[in-house]
Order: C-alpha cells, then structure tokens, then sequence
DNA sequence: CGCCATTGGTTTCATTATTAAACCATGCGG
DNA sequence: CCGCATGGTTTAATAATGAAACCAATGGCG
C-alpha cells in the first residue's frame, strides 16, 4: 500500500507531508513542543497504540525531527527531543490550531488555545505577508517554479 | 481501524487534523487553492486512486472544505470548489510550504514556491506575533485552557 | 539483596484502509 | 449512432493500524 512516496515531490508541500503529514507525527511534536520527552508522557497524551508510537518516534528521529537524548534526570531512560528542525514546526502547527479555533468549535466551547506569556492574551492571527511586509490576500500571490536565491 | 476519533477533541490541531489530516486531502485543497476543480484534474495531479479520490473530495465536502457546483463552463459535469473554509487553509498551508523549502530541500534544488504576483518575489516568512505585533519567541507562548472571548 | 511495579519497548494477529484494475453510466463530438 | 472522455463505483490484493500479549531493564521499597 502506501507506494506513493513524496520525498522527492517537487512540491515542499507534500515533501513535508511526507516527513510529518501522518496523524500522530503531528501530534507527537505538538506534545514535545509543549515539553513532552518522555515515551510514556506520548503514549499517555495521545493514547495510541504503543507500537506505533513507537515507529513513529522512530522516524521522527529518522527524519531529524527528533533525537534521542541519553537522559538528563539522571534516570537511565531516554528522552526525545525536538531539533532545531523540529521546534521550527511551531508555525505550521499554530496555522493548523487557528484555523481549527476558527471553524470547528463553538463559540463558548472549552478549547487549548496558545497565549501570550506575558499577558495571557492569545496570539495573534498569522498572516501572509509580502516581503516588505504589506498584508497580501490570496489573489496575491500564485506559485511559481523557483530554483532558489531566497532572499 | 482508526477507532479513534479526535474530532471531538479539546486540542484544535487534533480537531483540525480530524478533517484535513491525511495526505491526500491537504493535497486535495491545495491544488483547489491553485485553481483546479475537476475531477480529473486533481486526480492527474496526485496521481492516486480514484476511489481514494473520489472518497477524500465526498469527504472534504462533507465537512464543509469544499461544495460541488453543479457546473460553470457549460458541460453538465459538477465542480469543487472551496468554500471560505476551505480558502482560509492557504495560511496553514503556506506554513507547511515554508518549513519543506527550509528544511527538505538542497539550496539549488528546483521547488514550487508561493511568491507576490506583484514583483514575483517570494512571501516572507510567517512569524509569530502577539496581539499588538511584538514577534514571539518560542518561549513566549504556551497553550492554556480557554473558554473563548476570542479578540 | 530480593521482589514487584513501572518504563520502554517488540511481536503477533485481527481489523481496517489503500491501491490497482476492471467495470459502468452518462455526456458529447462527429 | 458510434466511440471516446468524464466521473465515478465495485472488487480483490496488499499494506498499515490497533489491541493485547510478551519481554527486558530500571526503580522503589522493605
């Protein structure tokens, strides 16, 4: 099954989704970007089955995502934790939460919404932008071949 | 299979996930944020089974991504088309996009890439900020249970 | 030290999803 | 009316997922 393979798409989209666009993947980095290390604290959080918790990890830490610390509490255990890779998922993650926010919950609904530290007020909506920062709506903006030179 | 079912979930990603996560679906909307909406089209673009297709686009409407048209150009056939629901998916998609070019991608390697009609130079980064536009660091945020007053 | 519970998995097997390919119904051009 | 394209659905093989059993190595406790 699952022959398709996208790691070579010329599509950054897709390669991603390759990397991370499974179910739990996402959600594993979600819980590690809000301080999770542990096997058991995922399996717990996500309450998927173990071994494919396990692949999971696994590829994670194929894929740079993720890396396998020796310990650090001074248990003997392991630890995963995010790459710098893996942190920079934050942005994707926070679209995908506001976009949920925004269209599955009611109004009053009870949600986990990210907040300013500071203030506890949340976070602004993400927006695209052009590079000299002028707000752009989707009419502006096509994809296009590029080869690179990213400024 | 895949008893479980996140779309009740508190987490917004898991919600989220539960209508737009699986590979082909995202592939789906972006291709519909591109422009087409055909049957054939995407299925010429993803290359994949027409009944995963056919079963992903029935989905997709289901849950109010996208709404067959009964046609447009004249020929009897339907079209997808997105809804605004559906539209506002770009963001997190741009998302997905930058952090593949970022992190999956040689320098000089070819890629499809989102740029500004405009002057055709690629949109900035998305960036984290707080309600009154400070940029956020990683470490300024956290999730946190809330009830809503969204501002 | 000795014993049991917990952590961190792996293996096995049943169940479910994906896929390719064949099939079918309508529309549409000549 | 013939033939091909569009837009699917059905069928049968194959691959991924999930639950549960199993196992090895800590860690805690007396």
């Amino acid at each position: 099954m699952r022959k398709t393979d996208l790691s070579g798409a010329s599509c950054p989209i897709a390669r991603s989704l390759s990397d991370i666009g499974d179910w739990w993947s996402l959600l594993i980095v979600r819980d590690a970007l809000s301080g999770m290390t542990r096997f058991s604290e995922f399996q717990r959080s996500l309450g998927c089955a173990r071994n494919i918790l396990s692949a999971r990890l696994a590829k994670l830490v194929e894929r740079d995502v993720l890396t396998v610390a020796p310990a650090s509490d001074g248990s003997a255990y392991t630890e995963y934790r995010l790459t710098e890779k893996g942190k920079t998922l934050r942005v994707p993650l926070v679209a995908l939460r506001q976009w949920g926010e925004d269209h599955l919950f009611d109004a009053a609904e009870e949600r986990l919404s990210l907040v300013d530290k500071r203030d506890g007020l949340p976070v602004a909506r993400l927006e695209l932008r052009a590079h000299d920062g002028r707000t752009l709506s989707p009419d502006d903006v096509e994809t296009r071949n590029r080869s690179d030179a990213r400024t």
